[in-house]
DNA sequence: AATATCACG
DNA sequence: ACGTACGTGATATTT
């Protein structure tokens, strides 16, 4: 018996829905050059939906070879009212041809054999094999293969989606006759399609009641004079027609064929083929959709061996799960035996502990496609030698899961790096829409929460729980790729999401070093510092209150000092920094306290916590979390070292503390202005691409631009308000905000900014554009595929609408930076990997990256930085780079 | 749990 | 008449 969780065989035929295809088009779809591409389009999209909506095992396509056919010769006129093969449609079966063996899939021809022969021969055969097989057609003689269970036919009544899938029942209803006689209906009712004429005065109707009552022709003729004068006349006269007719639309089952059935198993296409191919016809959008096909393993597996393959989808009945125990070595070689055969795996990681002090208390896997069986990999095996071989069996099989980064990293942490990551429903779940809050599992699979994980990790409270978490993945992960492919957001998650999963995970078990004493030394200084200003304060105020009550001090400044308030909070009259900058010169008390505040931040938020955060092994290991912001970047925290400070001198001491292992030398390397070369590139503006490729101080340039001036004749006050307009801009900014920033007057900003625009008019476009599309379409969308999720544009409330306003304008900026740095990461790592390395990423910081390695590989590692980083993307303007070595992030940067 | 503040890119 | 620059995470205070 055949396997039942094997796909069918799909056999197409190719002519008939190339003719389908042409005329279901407009012809506009075409070359840049003009070459009519329509079919192709047609046929290709037809191809993709057979194949996304079958999953076939294998597949096969039957053309007619040109020259007379058989039938030709029988039937004189046959295909005589047939126009001729149009001249723009002839090219374009090639064209398909091609396309299709380069796709992998079989082009089978015979000379002097129609395709429909060729396809009722193969799905005979394969049939009487016990395979089940779906014959794809616009010709209808191919009913009467659906004669035999195992075939199935899908006719394609017009255009290039309307299909409908016959069974025996489904012909039965349709035609009135059991697919074995439909040659004889069609016989005597004649085919338009094949300019068959038919038996006069019988049709559709008739002729199925004669063969119900008389079985076939012969029977038929045999009873002439039970039917009506006028009918058996026309029988009489047409008697030779009509057993013509049969013959013709009798398939040929025997046709010699080279290929075995075999030869038809799906794969060994060759990615970067197939896409040359595209990119000649100009199919950028099937592309798209045939990109994510063939990653997914829909046409079976590449020449590259690659990991391509991403979990199955839609198979049908994911049921329970039912676990078994795995505890011992013995357990452990036959579920891992077993595993084996599973092919794709769903994994669900159950941790006690912190990261890094994590125990992995028990790994649930279960087959991703079908079956109840699993097993539950207990703590006594994990952390023994069977690790090995689970890594071995993960990284053949493939594996998916939700938010599996912490399972990386703890098998990173462990020397272990695991290789076959396929789908992250988390991260699925994020790139679909970023706007969420939370992306655990209990809030993306919707439904009820799986069990409260508290303190329950014995062996038998997880078996009562696991099943249902495993249950309730393998069905999101059942659900999550077509989501992906349907959003368009496949390709971001193959080449970036994905891949950065692990490179996260090795960054994090590797970690910082960090100099205690420094960091020490740092902290106690600060702490003598807050001392005596929080003193200082008290006496100024002329009694003593807690500081750092913004409640308390609002009354001390206000109330008991006299200042004039400014700005007003929800609470009450601000007390923040911009405030006390402007009352500075008001009371001595003000500078104070704008000390204080700058100590106490620096000892409370770094001092303290990132002592707190050091590791046994000297090292801070912060989370680098991939499903947090909106626009496609990485944060961090336990601890956050994406704000360590650098614009105070004061501050700046912290990275002198984050140094390189211990005669290793630490490498720092940061984008130069990425997001305004991003805006360059996107918005094309050509004042702005000139300066960049010239390779000028950009923010001088842009002063030159706006003030008009000479660019050496830009003062500094120049330069830094042009700074500021720059970045303002990729904000969004205003007028209003722009004034408070350069403590000027609305009207100086407004001047300010329409010199910008009038400077660099093509980015006022752009920003335009943005929001208009974004208005249009509910999202924005980067570059790289990425889309953020902006309902509020179209908010009631004009606050609330300006605001997103805005966060369209910066998505598609902040979002592509953030794409082209991911993206760079992950080139690096696999760099350093490939170049066989022991340099480690250490730290990412939205566009610097830092990096340890030994004396020895100095030079090799620089080089590879440059190439992976620069090399990311390639935009209108080119990608700058600044890299450093030092014994610290504070000495390199420096 | 919410608010205010402030560190970073 | 509205409110006023995007994106994060951590701390301390207060409810």
């Amino acid at each position: 018996m055949a396997n039942p969780t094997k796909g069918p065989l799909v056999i197409l035929d190719g002519m008939s829905l190339a003719f389908r295809a042409y005329f279901a088009l407009p012809p506009e779809l075409a070359t840049s050059s003009g070459v009519v591409t329509n079919a192709v389009h047609g046929f290709l999209s037809m191809l993709a939906t057979l194949a996304k909506d079958h999953q076939p095992s294998k597949m096969a396509v039957a053309f007619d070879l040109s020259g007379g056919t058989f039938r030709d010769a029988m039937v004189e006129d046959y295909k005589g009212g047939r126009a001729e093969t149009p001249e723009d449609l002839l090219p374009q079966f090639d064209m398909i041809r091609s396309l299709v063996e380069a796709l992998g899939i079989p082009v089978l021809g015979v000379p002097q054999m129609e395709a429909d022969d060729i396809l009722a021969t193969l799905a005979t055969r394969a049939a009487a094999h016990g395979e089940n097989v779906i014959v794809v057609t616009g010709d209808r003689d191919c009913f009467q293969l659906v004669e035999d269970p195992h075939i199935k036919v899908l006719y394609n009544r017009r255009g290039v989606s309307d299909y409908a899938l016959y069974d025996e029942a489904g012909i039965v209803e349709r035609t009135g006759v059991r697919p074995a006689k439909y040659p004889m209906l069609a016989a005597m009712r004649g085919d338009p399609s094949d300019n068959l004429p038919g038996v006069p005065g019988v049709g559709e109707k008739t002729a199925a009641k004669l063969l119900t009552t008389y079985g076939d022709l012969d029977g038929i003729f045999d009873h002439l004079d039970e039917l009506t004068p006028k009918l058996r006349e026309n029988l009489t006269a047409s008697e030779q027609l009509a057993r013509t007719n049969l013959e013709v639309m009798t398939l040929v089952r025997d046709v010699p064929l080279e290929v075995d059935e075999p030869d038809l198993e799906l794969g060994g296409w060759d990615l970067a083929d197939i896409e040359a191919r595209f990119a000649t016809l100009e199919l950028t959008n099937l592309w798209r959709r045939y990109q994510g096909l063939l990653r997914d393993g829909v046409f079976g597996p590449g020449l590259d061996a690659a990991p391509t393959g991403v979990p199955p989808r839609a198979a049908a009945d994911l049921g329970p799960v039912v676990l078994t125990e795995v505890s011992t070595p013995q357990d452990l070689s036959g579920a891992l035996a077993a595993m084996r055969g599973w092919g794709q795996l769903v994994v669900a990681a159950r941790f006690e502990g912190e990261p890094g002090r994590s125990a992995l208390r028990g790994l649930g896997i279960v087959a991703a496609r079908m079956g109840e069986e699993g097993y539950l990999l207990t703590a006594a095996v994990l952390d023994g030698p069977g690790m090995s071989a689970l890594a071995e069996v993960l990284e053949e099989a493939s594996f998916s899961g939700h938010d599996l980064k912490g399972l990386l990293r703890w098998a990173e942490e462990r020397g272990v790096a695991l290789k076959g990551l396929d789908l992250d429903t988390a991260i699925a779940a994020y790139l679909l829409d970023s706007s969420k809050d939370r992306y655990d599992l209990a809030s993306v699979a919707g439904g009820a929460p799986v069990e409260a994980q508290g303190g329950f990790f014995d062996a038998d409270a997880l078996l009562a729980a696991m099943p249902a978490e495993l249950a309730q993945v393998r069905a999101l992960v059942a659900r999550s790729w077509p989501a992906l492919v349907d959003e368009g957001l496949d390709e971001l998650y193959c080449s970036i999401e994905r891949p950065l999963v692990g490179v996260l995970a090795r960054m994090e078990a590797c970690g910082i070093a960090v100099d205690r004493g420094r960091l020490e030394e740092i902290s106690n200084a600060l702490a003598t510092e807050v001392t005596r200003l929080e003193a200082e304060v008290h006496a100024l105020a002329g009694h003593p209150f807690n500081v750092n009550s913004t409640q308390q001090l609002r009354t001390v400044l206000y109330d008991e000092l006299g200042l004039t308030p400014g700005r007003k909070t929800k609470t009450g009259y601000s007390t923040d920094a911009a405030t006390l900058e402007s009352l500075r010169e008001a009371h001595p008390i003000v500078a104070c306290l704008l000390e204080y505040r700058e100590a106490e931040k620096l000892r409370s938020t770094y001092g303290e916590a990132l002592l707190h955060e050091v590791a046994p092994d000297g090292r801070i290991h912060a989370s680098f979390r991939q499903t947090v912001a909106r626009t496609g970047r990485l944060s961090s925290e336990h601890p956050n070292l994406h704000n360590i400070p650098v614009r105070t001198e004061a501050g700046r001491q912290f990275r002198t503390a984050f140094i390189p292992r211990p005669g290793w030398s630490l490498l720092v390397a940061d984008y130069d202005q990425i997001e305004l070369r991003v805006i360059a590139h996107l918005s094309g503006d050509p004042g702005l691409i000139a300066a960049f490729t010239a390779g000028q101080d950009i923010h001088r340039a842009v002063a030159a631009g706006v003030y008009g001036v000479a660019p050496e004749e830009v003062t500094h006050a120049q330069r830094e308000r042009a700074k500021m307009v720059s970045y303002g801009l990729a904000y969004g900014m205003e007028a209003f905000g722009l004034a408070r920033r350069l403590n000027g007057s609305v009207e100086e900003a407004k001047e300010v900014m329409d010199r910008y625009f009038g400077a660099f008019p093509k980015v006022q476009s752009y920003m335009d554009s943005a929001v208009a599309d974004a208005k249009v379409q509910g999202f924005t969308r980067t570059a790289m595929g990425r889309i953020r999720q902006l309902p509020e544009l179209n908010d009631a409330n004009f606050r609330v609408r300006q605001a997103a306003e805005r966060q369209a304008m910066n998505a598609g900026i902040q979002g592509l930076a953030a794409d082209i740095f991911k993206l760079a990461l992950v080139r690096l790592d696999h760099g350093l990997t490939a170049a066989q390395l022991d340099a480690r990423l250490v730290l990412q910081v939205h566009d610097e990256v830092l990096v340890e390695a030994p004396p020895s590989e100095v030079a090799a590692v620089e080089a590879l930085v440059h190439e992976a980083l620069e090399g990311a993307a390639s935009l209108a303007v080119p990608l700058k780079l600044s890299v450093a070595w030092g014994p610290s992030w504070g000495a390199a940067k420096g």
